[in-house]
DNA sequence: TGCAAAATAAAACGATCGTTCGTATTATTG
DNA sequence: CAATAATACGAACGATCGTTTTATTTTGCA
């Protein structure tokens, strides 16, 4: 796992969830036993119902007229709403991991790379859907609200965070960012980009706000980025498909 | 009022208020009639208590513990929850501007009075107290909420997200900044480097995050100031009680 | 001081919440 | 197919929420 994370899970669900996988091991007829083909199904509708009414107005009376069930079989299969919420939150960083993370990787180190990153933040952050980031709503309700939920939240943010900041200094070593460069200085500013984005388009429904993310990171870059780095942007390759072949400058 | 925002109360809670102020307009004895009072020292725990709970997470029955009193008696004072709200949502307003807005104001035109509308904007979110900033945790809640106080905390926003375009329009007319800057891009840089600064120290609970959003207003500065504009900022005066004197310099 | 009005309290209502429990249904496997 | 475990349901509980109603206390003014 590349956003690693530890995962605490010595919850009644894990020990469900294990007793299951071990019972229909070999039934892997249609992929997946019952039960966890009905859990994704109710983690499905729960991720869109919490990106639009927070964590914290994720009920289970909600999620079981949405998903046509009764609210006791949506509780089963999570043994509380915290149990829930966790659930939510990771199966939110999988998503994360596999739309903006993984594909951004198969970029070319350095600015290539930090910029296919950013975009495709921006991407999940504003327009996709109509969800908007439980990262960042999680944050808000979570600030001040101690326990498993919240720190489950600041585990994946620090882990999202990270892999930023990895790829900044990655992105200094290649000589694309000037030597001189505090690469958590520039994850704090690109970050605030993408909040102002999500606070302008989903709070104040401004047009435009995309274009504002962008520009503000190109002048961002034009601050801290060397000759060379921009120059790697210029004649960025379209990264079709798989492009793993670690090409090294220099 | 120079943080403009319109002020639609229609409401029940406002009718019992006029009525009030005339039935005990002579007693000026100590202040206010015992309603207000007893109003005022609600809506400041209210404050407290949303600042740390959010705006959905404030009850009625917690502030009647909170204040020691009943749970009709609070609600007497605002008819309505969503009244109670709106109420704390313009008294945050009333505080901000008198903290933030009006203090800087005093400054001399151009970046003297920018960058003290930041620094105090910086004090205001992460800092001061506990409090954390409704308009943030606001804007998370009610992105997705339609109705009055929603409503009410678009207004306020951009009451005062106008009045920072304001002033930089005034720097970029001083001369302070590059002429062909775009106010509203420097708005929302600037507001992203608040909204880093009250992730990261409100939920990561990261220290030293005051510095580096001074640090990207900074360097943010360096990328669209004049020459001139930086100098203003260098001989920058105590600027200590009232100082109106209208100074633009060329 | 007395009296109307304003302010507060006490109790209850209906709704919704997460959760528990007993039971019925369905799926999986020997 | 039968046996057994896995799933799902329905009803109910206790708590909390905002709100209403009714009654009591306190306040301010003639």
């Amino acid at each position: 796992m590349l956003l690693s994370s530890r995962n605490p899970v010595n919850t009644s669900t894990q020990r469900r969830l294990t007793s299951i996988a071990r019972t229909a091991a070999g039934s892997a007829r249609s992929g997946l036993p019952k039960g966890q083909q009905t859990r994704a199904a109710i983690l499905d509708a729960a991720l869109a119902l919490a990106s639009q009414m927070g964590l914290e107005g994720l009920s289970i009376g909600a999620l079981a007229e949405v998903t046509g069930m009764s609210k006791s079989g949506v509780f089963a299969h999570f043994g509380s709403r915290e149990e829930l919420q966790i659930s939510v939150i990771r199966e939110y960083h999988r998503r994360f991991e596999q739309e903006v993370f993984y594909p951004a990787i198969a970029e070319a180190r350095g600015l290539p790379r930090l910029a296919a990153l950013f975009e495709r933040w921006l991407k999940r952050v504003s327009v996709e859907i109509d969800s908007g980031c439980i990262y960042i709503s999680g944050a808000v309700e979570f600030d001040d609200r101690p326990g498993p939920v919240r720190d489950a939240l600041v585990g994946m943010v620090q882990a999202w965070q990270s892999a930023l900041a990895r790829a900044i200094s990655l992105a200094i070593d290649e000589g694309h960012l000037r030597a001189d460069t505090d690469p958590l200085q520039i994850q704090f500013e690109i970050h605030g980009l993408v909040l102002a984005l999500h606070h302008d388009a989903r709070f104040l429904r401004l047009a435009g706000s995309v274009d504002r993310a962008r520009t503000g990171f190109r002048s961002l870059l034009e601050r801290y980025a060397s000759p060379a780095g921009l120059a790697a942007l210029k004649v960025r390759p379209p990264a079709a498909a798989v492009r793993r072949r670690p090409r090294r400058p220099s």
